[in-house]
DNA sequence: GTTCGTGACGAACGTTGTTCGCTACGAACA
DNA sequence: TGTTCGTAGCGAACAACGTTCGTCACGAAC
């Protein structure tokens, strides 16, 4: 403990280290790793740090503040990719996997980033990282600007799905099963489609769904990249 | 899930009418479009109703069920689309447009739909639609399948992004000129093309940026079918 | 006229996020 | 050395939340 001011407190209480928002943050984590979102309460947090709730309000404006804080955190944990034209869609895979990763191993977190844009100092790297890489690739500026929000939201749409199920304190082929025992017992007369395609619904793992997700999108993303290439003319998206 | 409602009640009170199933759903999403999804709590749904939060238990299993009711019934007000090969993708831009107006309509019911994966009647009948569109356009079922789940999410998402702002009392011009400054005011050694592209960044309206995603995706499936077509064998993944 | 199932509901319990003052410490100052 | 003072810390409280329990009132069946 290097800690430089030591509240030597007269206070009957053993030592304990200075609150900070540093610590903070690191405490609401370790809950949200273990126990989800859910469990992230401020009551919850101060008892985690032997206080109370109100000691949290000097180093933290609310519970909002407290979970975009929380969600930047996570997005410091993705390492960053040097674009190199020749890898741009390795890179690419390999950053957005990380970014997936690193909010399933925060379940919960994943919600907090569909509703809240990435704001923070962290999320707003990856996303510079990841328009490097499609600019990379060849991809025109307005595309890759309008790409760029589309494949954050895949990866947090997946992750939003793993929580789902881990939630529900269910592996994947467990949650698999049970969805394809709803979707084969449905009505084939009103579900024609999905009673037919229910083994395709659940089909493949999370990692070949989201490996799927980002690849057909970049074929159409290179396929336009292309289109503009060959005929500067007929490109009808610029509207004013 | 085939049963219907009896109209057990027939008790007809003088000053109210009765609680039932559909006047709660009624009134929640009344509340929903006029103050927005933190708004429908239960209390304040059993004020309007001119009782206490109690009552709503005999209809309603609980919050998390109350909230996907109401995602279904949002669902509902989609127009599904019979499909036709010959005009399977302006279908499938009017299925999706249709379910994002429906959402965007409801503020903060998208936020329901992220972590609630459609489970009911209506839901499901718009999954199936879509499933249709898919097939007719020559899709593979795999490929079918696992796009239905990308494009609901995009559709989804959109809806949330329209809700954030909504939220804060903007209309979307005001919310990315506030963007559009945040972007380019950010340090451009850090970040060099988040500030480089922060015009690209905002552009276009919800539409625009909406249909881009539609578009390309679509793109990316039109795409793998035809190679699927072409090489009789399996799907060549990184075909450069 | 009595019984009975059930919709309705008052009251309460245990949570939650947040705010308001008071306390006591360390540092600055006299 | 003695005094003041800003402020981190924290106890207590407030309003609002979801949910449950026991009970009441009523229409219908007997």
């Amino acid at each position: 403990m290097d800690s430089p001011v030591r509240p030597r407190s007269t206070r009957a209480r053993p030592a304990k280290p200075p609150l900070s928002e540093d610590l903070i943050l690191d405490t609401a984590l370790r809950i949200l790793r273990e126990e989800g979102l859910e469990a992230v309460t401020m009551r919850r947090l101060a008892t985690e740090l032997d206080t109370g709730p109100a000691s949290l309000y000097v180093y933290i404006s609310g519970r909002q503040e407290l979970r975009e804080a929380m969600l930047d955190r996570v997005a410091r944990m993705v390492d960053l990719e040097e674009a190199d034209p020749a890898r741009w869609r390795e890179q690419l895979h390999r950053l957005v996997k990380q970014t997936l990763t690193a909010m399933e191993a925060h379940p919960g977190i994943a919600e907090v980033a569909v509703a809240n844009p990435p704001s923070g100092e962290h999320g707003l790297q990856v996303a510079d990282n990841l328009l490097a890489l499609l600019l990379a690739g060849g991809i025109t500026a307005q595309d890759a600007a309008w790409a760029c929000d589309i494949i954050m939201l895949i990866a947090t749409a997946s992750a939003v799905e793993t929580a789902v199920y881990q939630q529900r304190d269910m592996n994947e082929t467990e949650f698999h099963d049970r969805l394809h025992t709803v979707f084969a017992s449905l009505p084939a007369a009103r579900y024609p489609h999905l009673t037919a395609l229910s083994a395709e619904m659940i089909n493949g793992d999370g990692d070949q769904r989201f490996h799927f997700a980002i690849d057909t999108f970049l074929d159409g993303l290179v396929a336009r990249a292309e289109r503009a290439r060959a005929g500067s003319a007929n490109v009808p998206r610029d509207a004013g």
